[in-house]
DNA sequence: TACCTTATCGCGAATCGTCCGCAGCTCGCG
DNA sequence: CGCGAGCTGCGGACGATTCGCGATAAGGTA
């Protein structure tokens, strides 16, 4: 059924677009590296490449199925679109990432653009801090 | 006298550091790459190396003279700070970027970050859009 | 259903931004 | 003015992402 979305976004219905559609929707960390998909594939088998892996993604978010989001530690990771937009908030010790929404900065954030003559068309609203985990000490190395 | 800025900040005075910073201050352009500073230095005759850029900037970050943005075209700007805080607005045409500071949006995000049990640091908030220039038609391309 | 056109794929190599390692050079305290 | 820590330039390394190309598969068509 995954199919029609693809087929609905102008994308051939091939295996490997559908097999990364598949581990973009179930896993449960909500935001994915290209490594962490490609990582997953092969894990599950599928022959498929990197490279695949990144022109599948940038198809995606040009077909508005995916985002794609810049944290500060240089690679990008996407997340399927929900349809329900929403910011996020960072923890600089776990990496944890919290969503949220808040349509009082949304609204604002229109009032400002209007305001500076601009029609807005995204935004990227990213907060950095830290969480009050009590697991939260430990700083999350890249080979975890 | 920029000098006794880059001493406050813990950093010996040399040659490289003075340049860049004087780059940084008198660019029309609020935004820089390292690219951008290391061709400035180029034009100006001046021998340093682009790894000395990089480093440079890095210091001047962490010693906070500057701030370090990553728009969507991934490489990494810098700005420096003069003590304000603002966010950005970027055309998606012509590149041009604004800044402005909304009061309302600060306090809400410091809300929000509360009620989820965050201690804020630092956020990011980038708006993309169009702009309503007469001549913001072009599209900016990387070799202007 | 078999065929044909064309988009897509896998692979390896290339590119891009950024950073590291090291030998030589400078800054600035004494 | 001399010395040692800190800085620099260079070239190469590095990780993330993309390109080029021959091989392959998707899906409209007859």
């Amino acid at each position: 059924m995954e199919g029609k979305d693809l087929r609905k976004a102008g994308l051939k219905v091939t295996l490997p677009r559908l097999k990364i559609l598949e581990i973009l929707e179930s896993s449960t960390t909500r935001h994915l590296s290209a490594e962490d998909i490609y990582r997953t594939l092969l894990e599950g088998n599928e022959d498929i490449g990197l490279a695949t892996v990144y022109r599948v993604l940038t198809q995606f978010e040009a077909a508005g199925l995916v985002t794609r989001h810049h944290f500060e530690d240089g690679m990008a990771v996407f997340e399927i679109n929900h349809g329900t937009h929403h910011d996020h908030i960072v923890c600089l010790d776990c990496g944890r990432v919290e969503e949220f929404m808040d349509s009082g900065i949304e609204e604002r954030q229109t009032s400002v653009a209007q305001r500076l003559g601009f029609t807005i068309r995204d935004h990227s609203l990213i907060m950095y801090g830290h969480c009050r985990r009590t697991n939260c000490a430990y700083r999350k190395k890249k080979a975890s």
